[in-house]
DNA sequence: GTCATACAGTTCTAAAATCGAACTGTCAAT
DNA sequence: ATTGACAGTTCGATTTTAGAACTGTATGAC
């Protein structure tokens, strides 16, 4: 599989990942949710070559997840801002921190704490269903074939069921 | 900043991403979610190289995120799973799946359907405010410093407020 | 006993991506 | 005339990844 091929998939997190699946492009975007628009900023925040964040700004654009808008003529500047489809990845941003927040905290606690305007107490992300707005569990969701699912014929193959015949089965 | 830096970084974020930010990672957490456990599993799955696939793997298993368990004695066979901490990624997949099938489907439609087991109906994930329980956008958030931040001395630089002194403004 | 197959890796070389540093070009301020 | 800010581009060296073959245990078929 080349990563061209990846926004092909039948798998919407394929194709997402296939746009956004690498580091420096996700620690682009939380620049740019903290508020970085400029080509500089970027470099100097993250230390990133700045072959390879032209590169990816680059490719952000051209996916529609940043628009290139000028702020000064002659030299000709431009600043990188979030559209819509990219302010759309917030979600995806916030389920990253708070992972980090539960799992990847040393023993000072959380780097950042955010603080929800609406209602002004710092808070934590929490997934929820939107039609019953219960906290969302893996466990309690089943997935099945939508309308762009390929048939069984094209699709990749998977486990099968565990059914060593009969080998020795382990304690 | 090399990769194993990251996982130092003060922002959980970064720190989040040097566990699961690469390609092959997340498509590998995919299939672990779709309950692929066994190597001949993802590999087939994914037409990931068995290299990577033994390395991401080992990797996954030393962050805590899968479990490698025996499943069979003689020859030792081990099967994959995921620990809590791995289970815990769910929001991120579903953050995933969700911009994808908002941003990326063609006209066939979704690839698949979520369905809620407590309600019984097709939903699409949604993020709220733990406090108050509102969906969250990234306008209505604050972001500031916590326990584990680092003074400003530290700190990575950011983009100054846009001033360009007496340049001639564009339109 | 011999052969083919399943499974879970490891090893090796070639190709691709990334790093690090220097270079280009426009313009403002001194 | 020189320096510095900014937004890139270029290029050789290093690191990762791809692709394919190989290793080793064990099973079932013949």
């Amino acid at each position: 599989m080349k990563w061209d091929e990846l926004e092909q998939e039948p798998c919407s997190m394929a194709r997402t990942i296939g746009v956004i699946g690498d580091r420096w492009t996700l620690l682009i975007l939380r620049e740019c949710f903290l508020r970085t628009r400029r080509f500089e900023g970027f470099q100097s925040a993250l230390g990133i070559t700045r072959h390879l964040l032209a590169e990816r700004l680059k490719k952000l654009v051209r996916q529609g997840v940043l628009r290139r808008i000028p702020y000064q003529e002659s030299p000709k500047r431009h600043e990188y801002i979030l559209t819509q489809k990219g302010l759309d990845l917030y979600p995806i941003m916030m389920a990253l921190v708070h992972w980090g927040d539960t799992h990847m905290v040393d023993e000072r606690g959380r780097p950042l704490l955010h603080q929800h305007r609406k209602c002004g107490k710092n808070f934590d992300p929490v997934m929820v269903c939107s039609e019953c707005g219960e906290p969302l569990l893996a466990k309690e969701v089943h997935t099945h074939p939508g309308p762009g699912a390929r048939p069984p014929s094209e699709r990749i193959s998977r486990d099968k069921p565990a059914k060593p015949k009969t080998r020795k089965q382990a304690a």
